[in-house]
DNA sequence: TTGCTCTTTCGCAATGTTGCGAATAAACTG
DNA sequence: CAGTTTATTCGCAACATTGCGAAAGAGCAA
């Protein structure tokens, strides 16, 4: 036995998820994602009782830019910029990898 | 009482997050944040029993990619480059706003 | 020691995200 | 209705992240 069969697998693997995943799924999942972030920065923000100008100013920038965060179509998504709110608000942002349903 | 007395609070809070707080506390919050995140991809690609070359080509990228975002040090994480990962691994990406203990 | 695999570091071009003003729309108040 | 506040859209410069190769450092086995 070779010492890496592991290579082969890899490529696999590969193909596996960017081909055998329609790869319309991923985008569609990582839309639903997208959306949820927006839904999740506007609640956040009208919890507070903030207008979008108001949440801007506790993190330093606009109001366009808030808006561009809660709008669901937005795809630009950052972390930095998730923390800056979280923090502006007294949250702090929770990551972390879950396996999926369906997973193998 | 005025409709927006608002406005200064919005202020107040603003000196309270960005001076109240040292400033090298939130800081020392997201190094330790980057931390994990580093450590979080490390132990999801030795999990899944891969080298960093062959996750960067999962992902579609080289290995020094991935040996930077599994340095603790690092502070450029993103959403996008996390769901790369997440995706090949079969993992999705979670992320929620958590309350800060010590809130107000 | 050599040879092999894996990891780390560096630099810069390419791509992606943010900053921000201005103009418009939408919602609400009186 | 006009007037006010809030939300949305657009464009582009500034900044941040990624791509990627090359070179060197570890670690391990023979």
């Amino acid at each position: 036995m070779a010492k890496t069969p592991t290579r082969d697998a890899v490529e696999i693997l590969h193909r596996r998820v960017y081909e055998g995943k329609p790869a319309r799924l991923k985008n569609l999942e990582e839309a639903r994602a997208n959306e949820e972030i927006a839904r999740g920065i506007h609640e956040l923000r009208t919890a507070a009782a903030l207008t979008q100008t108001q949440l801007a100013r506790l993190i330093g920038t606009t109001a366009s830019v808030i808006c561009r965060l809660e709008d669901a179509d937005y795809e630009g998504h950052s972390l930095a910029m998730l923390r800056r709110i979280a923090g502006a608000l007294n949250q702090r942002v929770e990551i972390r990898f879950v396996p999926n349903r369906r997973s193998a």
